[in-house]
DNA sequence: TGTACATCAGTGAACGCGCGTTCACTGATGTAC
DNA sequence: TGTACATCAGTGAACGCGCGTTCACTGATGTAC
């Protein structure tokens, strides 16, 4: 039981889980999630076919653990940015750079979901985990340089909802667990997370190319909105 | 030569096409792009595989026509919107709707890219028309109601670039044709554009569910952002 | 140190499946005289 | 109006393919005495 002491075979079986992953990653890469063929792995490894299904219940498990790797990864990359300190525009930095190093891991989490196919339920934390980071940051900078102050009424602080969404994000904060940012700062992280998103998905999806401009300004300039008054 | 005079034979052929393109719709919403089978869409027509082959090229070439209708029905939904005279908010209902009237249509179009695969060269002309309708409605309610004259020098009209992005918008405006929008113009509807997506992506993807929030909210709130003042 | 046994990685053959696509053919529908 | 011919929709059999997955088995690696 002596937790990290792994016998040479535990050692060598999660070597070879490791090469499967990635030569599952790099087909995913050359033809899509849909295209990942058991087969095609074994093949590319020198091994041949149900050898896989040592280390794998089956296709379905497997892509299953990419996905889970896709979200675990993208946290580490947010937690990593967040502890940097550069802020939100580092967040989004750290993003970009996160789905242009693998385009189609970005869409493996983030894009065409496959109308029979469930997301491993643990992802779901992940998930929340990646959104908390997302607050905490937003929440550190407003504190800094409280935003947004706009429209609050005689309230102080700023803690009372500006407009219909504010005051939606009021009453249905699951999402942010038991965070205690207030609506404006809910507000702010959910629309960061959407542009970001929104020009993310358009450019690797190539709905820029052939439009003549870069969009990496389009993207700064969208983040930048939100954080220098938004 | 009589156009539109359609021989009983013709009729019936595009009323056959018709229906094998419906059956094929179908099969997309329940397994997605990847999952479309010429024998299943056969089956369900009650005739034998091969016959399809006198209605289309193959699986391929009806892919590509599903893409090429899908693009043309956004246009003609927008074209409709901006008709209305309903403004930019008209235009992001209409969008809405028309994408959770069909989540994989709208997947077919702005979706997970297929590695190998590569749209009709006519879809990038509609991608333009769609892209136009949106830079005239802009236009329009930038005539109505001048916004985003911030930081615009002495310059009167509000034609000045503002900041970076409306700069490298100013010098790099092949997407908008001949359109003689002004850079704040061509920022907003690329913003516009952007923000649209961002929200509608993530929730057509199911990335909202269990959040707490309804997302009709966010998006609305956040085209808003846009209009009154972005 | 050496032997007996258990564990386990990997193989090769086989299963059934559904796919896209081809081909030669039948039979109905339309056209020309 | 009737006959001869061309057009064309649809069939059924067949092809080759690659897939995920199972099963019984071999051979090497580790463990226990």
């Amino acid at each position: 039981m002596a937790a990290g002491a792994a016998s040479p075979r535990e050692r060598y079986r999660s070597q070879v889980r490791a090469e499967i992953k990635a030569r599952a990653w790099d087909q995913i890469a050359t033809a899509g999630a849909s295209g990942l063929s058991l087969n095609a792995i074994a093949k590319e490894l020198g091994m041949s076919g149900p050898a896989l299904y040592r280390y794998f219940g089956g296709r379905d498990d497997l892509i299953t653990e990419l996905v889970r790797d896709a979200y675990r990864s993208l946290a580490d990359t947010f937690g990593a940015a967040a502890d940097a300190g550069t802020g939100l525009s580092g967040l989004a930095r750290a993003m970009r750079h996160w789905a242009l190093e693998d385009p189609q891991r970005y869409f493996l989490v983030y894009g065409t979901p496959v109308p029979g196919y469930r997301a491993p339920d643990d992802t779901t934390a992940t998930a929340r985990e990646i959104m908390a980071t997302l607050l905490d940051v937003c929440a550190a900078e407003d504190a800094a340089a409280p935003g947004s102050a706009e429209a609050d009424g005689p309230g102080g602080a700023g803690t009372a909802p500006a407009d219909a969404l504010e005051a939606h994000l009021a009453d249905h904060r699951d999402w942010a667990g038991d965070h205690p940012a207030p609506p404006h700062v809910l507000r702010r992280a959910l629309a960061y997370w959407t542009r970001l998103h929104g020009v993310l998905s358009l450019e690797l999806a190539g709905h820029f190319t052939g439009m003549g401009f870069d969009p990496e300004v389009l993207f700064t300039a969208e983040c930048e909105g939100l954080t220098r008054r938004g």
